[in-house]
Order: C-alpha cells, then sequence, then structure tokens
RNA sequence: UGUCCUGUGGUGUAAUUGGCAACACGUCUGACUCUGGAUCAGAAGAGUCCAGGUUCGACCCCUGGCAGGACAACCA
C-alpha cells in the first residue's frame, strides 16, 4: 500500500488578515514590538453582538501576539451620550471575560490636546475658521463625482482665525455660526479631504466634562489623535471608515515626532439574519416600548443575550467561527444559536419540566405512596452524577404529548397505547376525562409495577419516552417562550418599509402554569437548565421566591413539528 | 459618470504567499433499543464573478470587463 499520510496537510490556523498583518509588523521590528490595541465605542447606547465581534478581535489580538488592549469611550458628541451607556459598557465587555485594568481613556480626556493640535495647524496656516452655516458648506463640498468649491473664508489671516477659534472656545458665537476646518483640498476625489470639519460649537452639556467646553471635536479630528496620544499601534475599525483613512494618516503626519505612528485596519462588521444591528433601530425599539428595554431577552445586545442565557463563552466561540473579513456578508442567526447550544450541553443539568400540563392519574398506582427516582444529570458529563426526582399517582405531562385521534406518525399517548415515563415507569392510556365541554381535563393510564427505571423484564418496546413532573411535588414556574425579533432574513436590508413591520408579533409567549421538577428550588447554583425534549432555559434575574420564572434560552430544533409537517 | 474597498459550495471562512480548493454551520443518510434536536459514522454540494495574459502549473501575479459595497452628517 502505497504511504500517502505524508500528504495529508496538517490545517495550519493562520488566523485572519489582521492578524497575519500583525505578524509582517512584527517580523519587521515596527514599534519596537509592541502592540496596543484599542476597543473605542460611542457610549450613546448598549453594545450588541456586533460589538462583540470587535472586542474579541481587539482583545483576541493582544492575548495572541502579547500587548494590552485600551477601553477608550469616544464621546465627542455630548447630545448622544451618556453615563449609563458607559456603565453598561463596562460591564458588559467584563463579562465577556475582558479586562482593560487602568487603561480606560475618554476621548473627552483629551479635549485640551485636541485644542492644542488645532492651535497649532492654524499656526501653520493649514486650518481656518467658517462663518457659513451647515448647508452652505454642505453645499460646497460638491459631490462624490463633482469637485467642491473653496469657502470665501478659507484664506483668512493666521491671527483672525486664532482670534475667532478662541472666541469660539469662549462662547462668544451661537451654535452654527462657526466651525474651524482643515485646509486640505477641496477638490480632492475623496470627500473627506474637502477641507474637513474639525470644531463645531456646541452648547449642550457633557456627560464628564460639563459645560467646560462648548466647542467639540468631530470624530475625525479626535479619534486618530487620541490613537496617537495613547501609543495605540493598531487601531482596527469596521470598512465604513476605509475613505476616512487619508484623513486619519493626513492628522497623523501633522502630529507625529518620531517613527511611530497608529495605522487604521479596516473589517468587515457583522451583520445576522433576522437581526436588526444598527443602534439607531435598537434604540427606537427600546425608546417606543417594542421591547422591554436594552436587555430583553430578545435584544442582539450583550446584556440582551445574557439574560437571553447566552455564555460569554458560546459568545467569543462565535466571534471566532464568523471569522474576520473585509468582505461585507451576513451570518446566519443559527450560527450563534449553534454555538450556545454547545456550549450549555456539555455543562448544563438537565431536568424535568412541563411547559403546558396535562394532568395524569395512574389510578393503579398505591395513592399516598412517592416514589425517588434517579434520574441523570448530565448525559455528557458523568460525573455530574444523578439525583432523585418524586414520582407519585398524579403527574404532569405536556398536552402535546397526548392525542385522543392519533394520526399515523403519532407515537406518544394516546388511549390504549402505551409509552415510558423518563426515568419511571411504562404507562399506558385506559381513559379521558372530559368537561362538559368536551376539552381534555385528565388522562387515565395504568403502570407497569414491573417497569421501574424504564424497562419491561418482558423486553417489550414502547415507541416514545415522556417527560413529566410529579404533581404533588411540582413547582410552579412561568415559562417565557422567546422567538426571533424579526421574521424577515434581514429587515435592515428591506429598505422599502420600515423595519418594524417586520416585527414578529408572536415573539414573546409567556407561559404562567409550568411545573419542574423540585430539583430545580434547591439548586440554586445552576442559572442554566435543559429541560428534557423542550430546550435550553435559564432563570429569569426578576425571578422571586415567590415567583420562578425561565427564559427560553434557544429551543432544541423541532423535529416533531417538522413530522407532523409531513404526516399532513 | 470620481475615489476607495470587495467578489471562493446554501451561509461564514481557509488555502503553507503560484502546486489541481480545506474547515465550520446548515442539509441528507445511517447508528445509538430509557427521549434525542445531543453523540458517533458517512454522503451530497464550489472548480474560486467573467474574458484574456504570464507560467510546466494561478483562487493567488498582470490587463480589460462585470457585479456588489462605502463616501456628498456641524454623527460615530
Amino acid at each position: 500500500m502505497i504511504n500517502t499520510t505524508e500528504n495529508s496537510k496538517e490545517v495550519a490556523p493562520r488566523g485572519n488578515f489582521i492578524h497575519q498583518l500583525i505578524e509582517k509588523d512584527l517580523s519587521e521590528g515596527k514599534n519596537n514590538g509592541r502592540i496596543l490595541t484599542r476597543f473605542p465605542p460611542e457610549p450613546n447606547g448598549y453594545l450588541h453582538i456586533g460589538h462583540a465581534k470587535s472586542i474579541c478581535l481587539n482583545f483576541g489580538i493582544t492575548q495572541k501576539y502579547g500587548g494590552l488592549t485600551n477601553l477608550r469611550f469616544d464621546d465627542t458628541n455630548p447630545e448622544k451620550e451618556e453615563d449609563e451607556y458607559v456603565r453598561s459598557i463596562m460591564e458588559d465587555v467584563r463579562w465577556l471575560g475582558f479586562e482593560w485594568g487602568e487603561r480606560l481613556y475618554y476621548a473627552s480626556d483629551f479635549f485640551q490636546n485636541l485644542y492644542e493640535f488645532a492651535l497649532k495647524l492654524i499656526h501653520e496656516g493649514k486650518a481656518y475658521v467658517d462663518d457659513q452655516d451647515a448647508e452652505t458648506i454642505s453645499k460646497q463640498k460638491g459631490t462624490p463625482t463633482r469637485p467642491g468649491i473653496e469657502s470665501p473664508f478659507r484664506n483668512r489671516s493666521v491671527e483672525e482665525n486664532l482670534l475667532l477659534f478662541e472666541g469660539m472656545k469662549n462662547g462668544e458665537f451661537d451654535e452654527g455660526s462657526k466651525v474651524l476646518r482643515a485646509k486640505i483640498d477641496m477638490s480632492s476625489p475623496n470627500m473627506h479631504m474637502r477641507d474637513p470639519i474639525l470644531y463645531r460649537i456646541m452648547k449642550t452639556p457633557h456627560h464628564r466634562t460639563g459645560d467646560k467646553w462648548v466647542i467639540y471635536p468631530l470624530y475625525d479630528f479626535a479619534h486618530g489623535q487620541c490613537d496617537y496620544w495613547e501609543g495605540i499601534t493598531h487601531s482596527v475599525c469596521t470598512l465604513e471608515f476605509e475613505v476616512h483613512r487619508p484623513l486619519y494618516d493626513w492628522f497623523i503626519d501633522q502630529l507625529k515626532e518620531n517613527e511611530y505612528r497608529p495605522r487604521q485596519i479596516e473589517f468587515a462588521r457583522l451583520n445576522l439574519t433576522y437581526t436588526v444591528m444598527s443602534k439607531r433601530k435598537l434604540l427606537e425599539l427600546v425608546k417606543d416600548g417594542y421591547v422591554n428595554g436594552w436587555d430583553d431577552p430578545r435584544m442582539p445586545t450583550i446584556s440582551g443575550l445574557r439574560r437571553r442565557g447566552y455564555t460569554p463563552a458560546s459568545i467569543r466561540n462565535f466571534a471566532e467561527r464568523v471569522g474576520v473579513t473585509k468582505v461585507e456578508g451576513t451570518s446566519d442567526v443559527t450560527l450563534l444559536e449553534h454555538s450556545v447550544r454547545e456550549d450549555l450541553n456539555k455543562t448544563v443539568q438537565r431536568v424535568m419540566g412541563v411547559i403546558n400540563p396535562l394532568k395524569v392519574v395512574i389510578t393503579n398506582y398505591p395513592d399516598g405512596l412517592v416514589e425517588q427516582m434517579e434520574a441523570i444529570n448530565n448525559p455528557e458529563n458523568p460525573d455530574a452524577g444523578t439525583r432523585l426526582v418524586p414520582f407519585s399517582r398524579e403527574i404532569y405531562i405536556e398536552q402535546e404529548d397526548f392525542m385522543e385521534n392519533p394520526p399515523n406518525k403519532f407515537f406518544r399517548l394516546s388511549p390504549g397505547r402505551e409509552v415510558r415515563l423518563r426515568y419511571a415507569y411504562f404507562v399506558k392510556c385506559t381513559n379521558v376525562i372530559k368537561d362538559e365541554v368536551g376539552n381534555i381535563t385528565e388522562v387515565h393510564c395504568n403502570y407497569d409495577p414491573e417497569s421501574r427505571g424504564g424497562n419491561s423484564p418482558d423486553g417489550r418496546k414502547v415507541k416514545a419516552t415522556l417527560h413529566w413532573v410529579s404533581a404533588a411535588h411540582a413547582v410552579k414556574a412561568e415559562v417565557r417562550l422567546y422567538d426571533r425579533l424579526f421574521s424577515v432574513e434581514d429587515p435592515a436590508g428591506q429598505k422599502d418599509r420600515d423595519f418594524k413591520e417586520y416585527l414578529n408579533p408572536d415573539s414573546l409567549v409567556v407561559m404562567p402554569n409550568c411545573f419542574v421538577e423540585p430539583s430545580v428550588k434547591v439548586s440554586p447554583a445552576f442559572s442554566h437548565f435543559q429541560f428534557e425534549r423542550l430546550g435550553y432555559f435559564n432563570v429569569d434575574p426578576d425571578s422571586t421566591a415567590e415567583k420562578l420564572i425561565f427564559n427560553r434560552t434557544v429551543s432544541l430544533k423541532d423535529s416533531w413539528s417538522k413530522e407532523k409537517e409531513k404526516a399532513i
């Protein structure tokens, strides 16, 4: 036999294109081998799964290659920014498992530096005060295909510019009456180089600097410089900033004093099917009450996912799976869901629960007898051990596990049919009790005492195994079933209509009368459970001693409904 | 009629920098007889946007197209 195994190539994971880029920088000895990245959110909303990708990328780079990552709040627009968002962002980054330590920055920390830098540009004749209003300036900028024209104020003297900018800073002018602009090139093919605005006048108090400043730098004038002052080596941002890069570099050119310069690298933001990701839209959902806050379990926010029962590891794995490229694509939410299932499946406590209870009376079972049945905590992990589940004469099963007139493919309980109660006995349906209206109120069964544990000594088989809960011992709970918030693949892409038209009206279904086995109550250590046959659930933080609330993290894929569809 | 970016199975990514395309998810099939959506074992599915060129050989380099995206906020 010919040995072909030599050719079987070991797949050497080479990382994404940013990793390769960094390896190159490292091998060329750039920045003396130093690596410093940053995660720079604007505190104008809660972080979402898209930010998680960026967080994992930025912190992941420095974990892999050695280096540190700063957390920086890009707070140059006081109208949108709030302390609540700052707090939630810090909480979410930490929860994801990343730590910035002492390296916490705010763009507002650099307001003085930026002001002085602006002064320097004015002195060098590279910046000027423009008295025109926003509309006029915008018109003069031209279009992507047509060059702009120069402002009549473009050639003011340095002295006059200095005086006016000083006046702007001292609040002598109204909002919108003057701006500071860079003097670059009004006919540049790149719109961002057509004398971009550096400073505007805003008399809104800032969440950190209060009313100390009435002029605020714009993104382009702040971001790169903050990178520079913090010593960032690789400034990773999303694709839409690609065209800003020449401007980013232009400012750095004016600023740099030695070989060091930060470098902007762009990657594709995350898009998910059935999900809207823009902060503006998420804010709208919150403000207009379509969801119950930023941490509503249906929200794609990190806090929403956390409340929904997603684990930090599952989100990190997901970020790893979707990869990092410059191609704008849309990942499937099922990939995210798969990541949680994979994680939860290994660790989570199995438990029996009934969402839609149907009472079953085992008529030949001794009244008052309670047996403790041994149940496996996690079939994937034998170390998780077993627990005892009480069994008695009256139990609850899932309503959909019983059909009076079963179709062909239905193998669960129906009159005359025998099934297994998981970890307990074989039972056979003997009678159906109905109310005056004809609704089934309870089902009567006989059990086979020989089948304790779930096997009959005579070797006869049953086609189904049901989960159940002893009526006398069950703990009552409210279960919240969540479905996708949107019912259209990419609501953001449906530009013809308002995204809210694609909201799924059944995205939250509250089941108030559920029962779970008593072991749930005595296991406060576990926040996550897999309900046998029903999926993954976690205990909602709003639960109280009186009211136990479960959120469905992800459902198991519904093969039953598939069978139903086939049968029909 | 501009500038920049991008084009690999259904989806998301990879290909040792030129050596006849790999992985994950999904899908399908089978096994597991105390559930199985878990787990295990298999399978199908792209010839890399198109057309030329360089080369013994191209997803990779060159030329020309085509397609998609970003840019005209005193947002970030």
